[in-house]
DNA sequence: GTGGTCTAGACCACC
DNA sequence: GTGGTCTAGACCACA
């Protein structure tokens, strides 16, 4: 897992991001079992708390299951993985789109410069 | 100008971003006079040290010519306003895909996904 | 670190030679953890505003690097403090020259006075 | 007379300074009669009033005479102006050694940088 | 405790 | 009136 951080944003969601992706793109397949929040702290090379706070809120979004004794999960939902991968694509696409029709370009524009960085 | 803030980002930034849009739109024009720090501090109703912040960044990336005792000034320079339109563009593109992608998007699908966001 | 200002030039500006110089003579080496904000202004006997803005603007630079949360380092690039230490000089050196030269003054006239000054 | 100012320091201190150096290389020579305050104001795109501050200052040096009905003159004092291209050339010269020795630079490579420039 | 942001208000040089 | 600088002091998120 590569962890690397901008500073711009928050650590903690930094992670939650990293997560995501990880979970989404397959990496972290359905039921892997993580490291304890010290190794994956260690691995970040961040604090013990700033990872906890990240694994916190992915298990509030159900990404994330901890059982008391045994560790933390990824959740077993292939549904939910497939939901929020949606969710974040449209969320991307719509940001996205109203950031460049505000510096005033077409859609059909917008398309075609896509289709050249393609390259 | 139309001046309203969220709270996701520091007001300073967003004043930034407003000025950089209001230039690409044509709303102020190269050459242009800004109003004083004050005026414009009071229409934002922001304090006059955080609009001052923002003009002088904005100095820095030289969208904003600074005259000592007669005021502040948009660039006279049509291409550097040009040029940064295409930049802005080209990095919200990047980021887009990059982003798109490593949720296992391919180009062709959010081509797709685009068009059919425009209806 | 020695704290003198003189009022010629605004006192921030005068940290960030302070800081150049400490930097370049080696006073302050490379990856040097930087006190805080507070306890630096309160060394300068200067508002930590003032200090603030020294330092974001030696960041800008990129001689310093800031990590949000525990504090500010001196960069590790080793090239670019012996770059900044050639650039300073080429500079000093041209407008040396070009002023010299305004007033009349030959290259060799000048090395001689230079050769002179030095007993 | 070549006008132009930067916006690090006041105009009206550039403009003795550039009055200063065009005394000194000869293109304004002794007792030459100056335009008349509001003509060389606009020579120099500048408010009348930075235009008289600057030149009451060069009055006050004794590089200019004011004379009531007639106007003003550039000094006939050759000796005022070669003395004073003296003071000013060593002053240079202190300032720019100090500066380049506080970077670390020893006499012998200071001249052999200037050396370089030449060509 | 760390940096970052913001407000309020003052003073200055310059034009 | 203009921008620039500085101080004082507060609040916040983050680690």
């Amino acid at each position: 897992m590569n962890f690397t951080f901008s500073n711009d944003k928050p650590i903690y969601i930094q992670l939650i991001d990293i997560f995501k992706m990880n979970i989404i793109s397959g990496l972290l397949s359905e039921g892997t079992k993580l490291d304890s929040v010290r190794d994956l702290a260690i691995a970040a090379k961040v604090n013990p708390n700033t990872m906890q706070k990240a694994l916190s809120q992915l298990e509030n979004i159900g990404l994330v299951r901890t059982e008391r004794t045994s560790g933390r999960f990824i959740t077993n939902d292939k549904e939910k993985i497939i939901l929020m991968r949606k969710e974040i694509a449209i969320k991307e696409i719509e940001d996205f789109l109203r950031k460049m029709q505000s510096l005033g370009f077409k859609t059909a524009e917008i398309i075609q410069m896509i289709e050249e960085d393609k390259n």
